[in-house]
DNA sequence: GGTATGGACATGGCATACAA
DNA sequence: TTGTATGCCATGTCCATACC
């Protein structure tokens, strides 16, 4: 890599962080080991629960990126990656680079129904764009067993992804974002860093007088802007109407970002002991017994003769 | 029939208040 | 002083229904 004048920059970290981030695709994560179940009956078992491990092995992926980072010897002599848990992003670059570039790691694991992370942090957070966001696909690999492997990654910024997301659900009256409340004060704990989304939920009367109201603000009202300025006029919104908390909101899978939109459908394309991620997706979450059971059967061969050999 | 959306439910971390 | 309950925030899965 060609760095002007020998300084890293943030960019460069970035850059270096995502290219090695990106070389792990195809590679396991020895961490934990499915057992290989032992008869047709447990594999449709297995099958249907195996997605439970989503939340654990995302842990173990984000810890193990940060050291998989550290390994890379382009870092050397300007700083160490760091894990911050709790904290946003999860993973940044701490040494004599500034600002101080980081990656927030988002595991997917494609079989399950969507991809359940969220980014629901403040634009405000990425005036510098130093921070990215890495989302690693995975599944084990013999798709219901084995050890996990990355299939892919995705690696954009994490201004790209808040902005996308503002402008994505943004429609005031009907659904607002709201930045986080000024807690400064409060303990740690307490402190808030995400952003909210608000459906409205009031009459049709109401919605017409909050339309008005919303015009009254000027060409620009609709415009999602994180400035306290406008947050104000949001609030008023939010006080004179009825509105609930959108729980979905920020779900990766809804905020269509271009660059993670591809990504989802490259994942969902690679074919994995004979069947694509989205085949074996459908499969697993809508197919019937049998059907899932001649699919093991066939692509994995998991067949009955498994477990009588077991038995004896 | 597939996708998008709305909603419910389960789980857990952490700081703090309060009771034993 | 120690243990427990509570408030708030956060992250995940699953399912019903609306929509195209």
């Amino acid at each position: 890599m060609h760095l002007r004048g020998g300084e890293m920059q943030t960019r460069d970290v970035l850059r270096l962080g995502a290219q090695h981030l990106q070389s792990m695709a195809g590679h396991d994560f020895d961490v934990l080991t499915v057992t290989r179940p032992v008869s047709p009956e447990a594999a449709v078992n297995l099958s249907k629960i195996v997605s439970k491990l989503s939340p654990m092995v995302g842990n173990l992926i984000e810890f193990n990126s940060v050291e998989f980072l550290n390994e890379q010897s382009e870092f050397a002599g300007y700083g160490e990656w760091h894990r911050q848990d709790p904290g946003f992003p999860d993973t940044i670059f701490q040494g004599n680079v500034f600002p101080t570039p980081g990656f927030e790691i988002k595991a997917w694991f494609p079989l399950a129904t969507e991809i359940t992370a969220r980014f629901k942090d403040s634009q405000r957070h990425f005036a510098d764009d130093q921070t990215y966001v890495a989302m690693l696909a995975w599944l084990p690999e013999m798709v219901i067993y084995g050890k996990p492997k990355i299939i892919g990654v995705c690696v954009v910024s994490g201004l790209s992804v808040a902005q996308a997301r503002d402008n994505h659900y943004h429609n005031p009256p009907d659904y607002l974002v709201l930045e986080p409340e000024d807690t400064s004060l409060r303990t740690v704990n307490l402190q808030q860093t995400n952003t909210n989304g608000f459906k409205f939920q009031g009459t049709p009367e109401q919605f017409a007088e909050a339309k008005r109201l919303v015009a009254s603000w000027g060409l620009n009202g609709h415009l999602y802007q994180p400035t306290p300025e406008y947050h104000a006029l949001l609030r008023q919104l939010l006080q004179r109407y009825p509105y609930r908390l959108d729980t979905n909101y920020a779900k990766m899978d809804r905020i269509v970002h271009p660059e993670i939109e591809a990504f989802k459908t490259w994942v969902y394309q690679q074919t994995i002991h004979g069947m694509t991620v989205l085949q074996w997706n459908r499969l697993l979450s809508k197919g019937a017994d049998w059907q899932i059971r001649q699919a093991l059967e066939t692509h994995l061969g998991i067949r009955e003769e498994d477990a009588e050999d077991l038995l004896i």
